[in-house]
DNA sequence: AACTCGTGGTC
DNA sequence: TGACCAAGAGT
């Protein structure tokens, strides 16, 4: 056996991957693109801020659904100084939709961080980074690796898949993921850190997809086990997953044609918190919905024909809602649901969830 | 370690 | 229609 025949055996997926990348890059609103490197070569790596603020927002979420929000919070806070000073309910606000509020309230605490007592400079290491609310393990290495060129191992569920394929891992998730990582780090190059990093991710997003994936074309295929063993499609496995359970509750929607609606705001933790709110009853874990005697003494309730339902996480929600007409003693009833009246047009302004949107639209009333 | 925490797209 | 899935982190 010669020596070429002996390097192919042996070689690196970055080896076939870079080449692949440097041809099939997407451009991202967050990613230097290459005519930015072209006509800037001091350019070398992208803002940290910038590499941050996507990477937060990418967390479990699409990158289709991350454009928007992205470009819409860098034109309102350009700096990591701009997103420190702002209010967190305007945070909030602009977050709205996007879930997982807790990154909202963490992208806020974090900005604060690195603006009061980092100086507005990001820390360059993994370690450092790791410290922040809000970046843990695959966040810290993502920008470690963009935007400082730190060769960290960059671990997000792209890159396990493509490494449970390309390994032929048959071990379930999660307990397989220390061995993921194992693999991943051995094929970590010490050059083009953070073009290494977006390539897998690249790769596993638009080739080495969850459902039939592409191997025909992709670009490390000739080492890949999974391929050559046909099981690729059927990896990475995963321990079966509990059944959601079904949480019932009425909402209660005061209405008056001077204020608008009465919403009030969620407690700081938790789910949804922070977020704005059409008042609930108690959110019943099994059986029927049950009425809250404090809500319904305070007005006269219209019951509205259908359910609201919405999937959050781990349990399925149905909502009955039910109207009342306000049409005095308006302060009082906001204190005594602890709420705010606000007209429809100033909804843009508030930080409504989508399942509150839901509401609101079954009731016809956005 | 296992559970909590959102949403929109896809098949 | 419903289950699965996506550039995970905090507790």
């Amino acid at each position: 056996m010669n020596r070429i025949q002996v390097a192919v055996l042996v070689q690196m997926i970055a080896e076939e991957l870079l080449p692949w990348y440097d041809r099939h890059a997407r451009e991202l609103p967050w990613r230097l693109s290459p005519r930015q490197k072209r006509s800037n070569p001091d350019l070398l790596f992208a803002d940290p801020y910038r590499v941050w603020l996507s990477e937060i927002m990418l967390q479990q979420t699409t990158v289709a659904t991350v454009k928007g929000y992205y470009e819409k919070f860098l034109m309102a806070w350009p700096s990591i100084h701009d997103l420190a000073s702002e209010e967190l309910d305007n945070i909030l606000s602009a977050w709205a939709g996007l879930g997982y509020y807790a990154r909202a309230r963490n992208l806020h605490k974090c900005a604060k961080v690195v603006a009061e007592e980092l100086g507005g400079i990001f820390p360059d290491t993994e370690e450092g980074l790791l410290k922040l609310p809000g970046v843990g393990p695959y966040t810290a290495a993502a920008i470690a690796a963009i935007s400082f060129d730190r060769p960290t191992t960059v671990v997000d569920g792209n890159v396990e898949r493509v490494i449970a394929r390309y390994y032929a891992l048959e071990d379930p998730l999660p307990g397989v993921k220390p061995q993921m990582k194992e693999c991943a780090q051995k094929q970590t190059p010490n050059e083009r850190a953070g073009d290494y990093a977006q390539a897998m991710m690249d790769l596993g997003a638009t080739i080495c997809t969850p459902r039939s994936p592409g191997c025909v074309i992709c670009p490390i295929q000739t080492d890949c086990l999974g391929r050559k063993s046909g099981i690729a499609e059927d990896l990475p496995k995963k321990a079966p997953k509990k059944e959601k359970p079904t949480r019932r509750a009425y909402a209660y929607l005061f209405l008056s044609e001077e204020r608008g609606a009465l919403l009030r705001r969620r407690p700081e933790k938790g789910l949804l918190g922070g977020m704005t709110e059409v008042p609930t009853g108690n959110w019943i874990v099994q059986g029927n919905a049950e009425r809250e005697p404090g809500l319904d003494q305070l007005s006269q309730w219209t019951e509205l024909d259908g359910i609201v339902k919405h999937t959050f996480t781990h349990f399925h929600f149905e909502i009955t809602v039910l109207t009342a007409k306000v049409s005095r003693d308006h302060d009082e009833v906001a204190k005594a649901v602890q709420g705010k009246w606000a007209h429809k047009s100033d909804f843009a302004a508030l930080a409504l969830p989508t399942v509150m949107k839901k509401i609101l639209h079954h009731a016809d009333y956005i």
